[in-house]
DNA sequence: TCACGGAATATTTTT
DNA sequence: TATTCCGTGA
């Protein structure tokens, strides 16, 4: 759009430190960036005076935690300089791994029209493949399905062996680590002749095929001349490899993180790779961002403080020159339906004064800890937004409508052929293996379900479902086009198999509307299983996180890099949070700590953490009592402890 | 071969 | 506690 480009005055707009990481010319490059110290700036900072150098933008890469991350770095960076910088390679690790993969397919031994596995594939293809070798329960405690897939996962992440994984961190299973080593090599052969690809594969191929092809590894690091890591802390060893192929050739990597941030362990992150970086690219220069432009001074206090208590990490003090503010307050509101009462009389009392909706958030550890809140919420008529818990693409209806179209581009998808059967009256798992086998053996695409199963006699389910193919085969369709095809033939069986199906109905012809921006059906599916929706409005699925004017619900997860004018910390119990389960595990109950951090360190102006002292906990049987023990014991000038009571 | 009901079991966070 | 898995009866 613009015809010349604007002159960005660097020194004026940035901080020594981040004009420095931005001015950064060739080499390795580590930034330590404190909690509101400017990262997201500094990146897009440097994005921008790459390509008004003269940087070709395809040859810069920049691999951030979410597709939507990187889209709005490079939206800044347009603003800034012009729309050069909207082609600059960006995404995650994962939708990098699968652009990469589907050129070198043929090399990696699949095609490239692989599918991706969700978590629910993954789960199901290990049910099926533990079926075959006969090892269903019965004789001993074997391992459900899916703690067979966190087994499998937890593994490949942290670069263990499965025989490691289970006597680690499921020693009950110790007697079955045979079996389930069987299991696993059997699951991973499956998946290559299904033409399977499950998260964790798409970073071991691309790992794999950086390592063991120099001609490919020369290619693709001759192409990205510079790249730049955001969130660094929370990647794990095969990213960490995969970056270091992919700077063979130039080491020109700027990788930018918070140690004190690391909040995916759980997920085979390693905040050590932080302290590596310097070991892996020798030579590497770190840069501090210490200087925070979110926070008031009185919640950077408490958050030091809270950070004060980590065992492990780099010393670092964030100071602000944001002067004022309230000191945080923590609030024991003793049930929980009066801490749901409490937030949203506060929030209206703030929401009062002028601050928009969209700038307070309600922050919490488990996303079925906002529960009661939401209840509360529609009472009170509030809208809101919920972000991440609850995975839209794992509830049973859209998994549904999706099969029907994965099976189009993947007719040798025998998980969802077998999911979309098996919705059919009158067909259960043998029938549908023998349409399944009958329908691959014509090697004609969805179209084989029209002969394959012309012999046998046709409930009247599988007709329809003929009919359907045979639409779909008749003439090319859009993307958006054959979910609505597909849905009109589904809509029948929706409302038989949920007495809710209004709420799921609208739920579908949501994902239509997010069709719409698609051309390709595999991009599409890609997209879905890489960066499925994760929003949701009053419950139902949300198109984008739109600029409405909404109260914002979101587990801490979720919240990584986000700010807001006001927060709320729900359920800041000790069993809660820090959650049961870590209570006996140091390093665990470290991340639940650097959990706390990140969820204190989104709040600008205000922040409120509360938590319920009397509630009957179902599982234990017990009454919580104490406030976390992160925000526990800390002085009085930190923070201000009052209690609510429920009349 | 399917559908239903009883018993076991894991229990957060996400690409 | 809610779900999921498995075995049994129809």
């Amino acid at each position: 759009m613009s015809p010349k480009p604007k002159h960005i005055d660097y020194k004026k707009e940035l901080n020594s430190a981040q004009l420095e990481a931005v001015m950064f010319d060739d080499g390795p490059l580590l930034v330590i960036a404190g909690a509101g110290s400017g990262k997201t700036r500094t990146l897009t900072y440097r994005v921008a005076r790459l390509v008004e150098a003269g940087v070709p933008p395809a040859a810069i890469l920049l691999l951030t935690f979410t597709r939507k991350a990187s889209a709005e770095m490079l939206t800044r960076a347009c603003r800034l300089l012009d729309d050069r910088c909207g082609k600059v390679s960006g995404g995650t690790f994962h939708s990098f791994a699968n652009a990469i993969l589907r050129r070198y397919a043929a090399e990696c031994g699949f095609g490239s029209g692989f599918s991706i596995m969700d978590r629910a594939d993954a789960e199901s293809l290990i049910g099926m493949v533990k079926k075959e070798l006969g090892f269903s329960a019965k004789k001993r405690a074997f391992p459900r399905n899916q703690t067979l897939a966190n087994i499998f996962s937890r593994g490949v992440n942290k670069g263990l062996s499965v025989d490691e994984v289970v006597f680690n961190d499921y020693p009950h299973f110790a007697s079955a680590a045979d079996d389930l080593t069987t299991l696993f090599n059997l699951y991973s052969e499956r998946k290559l002749q299904l033409n399977f690809l499950d998260y964790d594969d798409l970073l071991v191929y691309l790992y794999r095929l950086l390592r063991d092809r120099s001609d490919i590894r020369q290619n693709l690091s001759a192409t990205y001349r510079y790249i730049m890591v955001d969130e660094y802390q929370d990647t794990n060893h095969l990213q960490a490899e995969i970056l270091y192929h992919l700077a063979d050739r130039n080491h020109n990597v700027m990788a930018v993180g918070d140690d004190s941030q690391s909040i995916y362990a759980f997920r085979g992150a390693n905040f050590k790779n932080i302290i590596d970086f310097p070991r892996i690219f020798p030579g590497t220069t770190i840069i501090g961002l210490e200087e925070n432009y979110r926070s008031v001074q009185p919640i950077l206090s408490l958050t030091n403080a809270v950070i004060d208590r980590a065992a492990e990490k780099y010393e670092k003090k964030l100071f602000t020159r944001r002067k004022g503010g309230t000191r945080p307050c923590l609030v024991d509101t003793v049930s929980e339906n009066n801490q749901s009462r409490y937030v949203v009389d506060k929030i209206q009392e703030i929401a009062v004064t002028g601050v928009p909706l969209n700038q307070i958030a309600v922050l919490f550890r488990a996303s079925f800890h906002s529960f009661d809140l939401e209840i509360e919420l529609s009472r009170e008529q509030m809208p809101y937004v919920k972000v991440g818990g609850f995975k839209f693409m794992e509830s049973a209806h859209i998994k549904d409508l999706l099969a029907h179209m994965r099976v189009v581009q993947n007719p040798y998808d025998r998980i969802n052929w077998y999911r979309l059967l098996l919705l059919l009256e009158k067909i259960g798992p043998k029938s549908a293996h023998d349409i399944y086998e009958a329908v691959s053996a014509e090697h004609a695409g969805t179209a084989g379900i029209l002969t394959a199963v012309s012999g046998r006699k046709r409930p009247v389910g599988l007709e329809r479902l003929a009919e359907l193919y045979a639409a779909i085969d008749a003439r090319p369709m859009s993307v958006a086009e054959m979910g609505e095809t597909v849905l009109a033939y589904y809509l029948p069986i929706l409302k038989r198999k949920y007495d809710d199906h209004p709420k799921r109905q609208k739920d579908l012809e949501q994902l239509l509307t997010i069709m719409i921006r698609y051309d390709e059906l595999e991009d599409f599916l890609s997209d879905m299983a890489l960066e499925p929706p994760s929003a949701s409005v009053e419950g139902y699925l949300s198109t984008d996180g739109s600029d409405d004017d909404r109260l914002v619900l979101s587990t801490i997860h979720s919240a990584k890099g986000l700010e807001w004018h006001t927060v709320f910390i729900i359920w800041a119990v000790d069993g809660r949070f820090p959650s049961v389960r870590a209570l006996d595990n140091t390093a665990e109950l470290e991340e639940e700590l650097r959990l706390m951090y990140v969820a204190a360190t989104r709040a600008r102006d205000n922040l409120f953490i509360t938590y319920p002292s009397q509630v009957f906990d179902r599982g234990a049987g017990l009454y919580f009592g104490r406030p976390s023990r992160f925000v526990d014991r800390l002085p009085q000038e930190v923070i201000e402890s009052s209690s609510v009571s429920p009349w």
